[in-house]
DNA sequence: CAAATGATTGTTACA
DNA sequence: TGTAACAATCATTTG
């Protein structure tokens, strides 16, 4: 029975899908192997997580959590803490998912609010981390007027020091429509 | 010993 | 437009 976690889960799941993909066509790819469904073709960097390992990006940003991503942080511990016996991701995963999706959007709110913010620092660290491709670009053919191309360093090389930014609680404009 | 997997949904980037 | 892949987490698993 060693094996009776992964491969319960790779085929259980797929069926469990089942609900979404009749939303969206794109649901049907299975979350569980997304891993090289069908590679295009190898140029594409789009693959596993440890292909990429072989091309380390230190300064290539990781995506912005997603409002659920944010909501599974806080979940993880409240769902541990509720569940001692159980640690397994999947299991937390599925918790939250569901959750999730019970949650209204009003409470989502404050949720998505956050990963808004995040999106915004993923632009920054963006523009951060496309400079430095070029800089590392060494055997440079010309270079001559692509300097130009440097933007200012302002702020945006790196420290940019905007505390002022104090949502909180603050973020409650959405209107109330009473949930139920 | 170390890397990978599994599961959730959302978001992002490319063809 | 659509699809494929990845974002965190961490016990369990495989090599």
């Amino acid at each position: 029975m060693q094996a009776s976690s992964r491969m319960k889960n790779a085929k259980g799941k797929g069926a469990a899908r089942g609900s979404r993909e009749s939303l969206k066509p794109v649901d049907d790819r299975k979350v569980g192997k997304r891993k090289a469904a069908a590679p295009i073709d190898k140029s594409s960097k789009r693959m596993t997580k440890k292909e990429r390992n072989a091309k380390k990006d230190p300064n290539k940003p990781k995506r912005p959590p997603s409002a659920f991503f944010v909501f599974l942080e806080e979940f993880r511990k409240t769902f541990k803490k509720e569940n001692p016996n159980v640690t397994a991701v999947s299991a937390v995963g599925k918790a939250g998912g569901e959750k999730w999706k019970s949650m209204s959007a009003a409470e989502k709110a404050p949720y998505e609010a956050k990963a808004a913010k995040r999106k915004d620092e993923y632009g920054k660290l963006m523009n951060d981390y496309n400079r430095k491709q070029e800089s590392a670009n060494d055997d440079v053919d010309d270079e001559s007027d692509k300097s130009k191309s440097e933007v200012d360093d302002d702020e945006a090389t790196g420290e940019e020091v905007h505390d002022d930014e104090e949502e909180e609680d603050d973020e409650a404009d959405e209107e109330d429509e009473d949930d139920d």
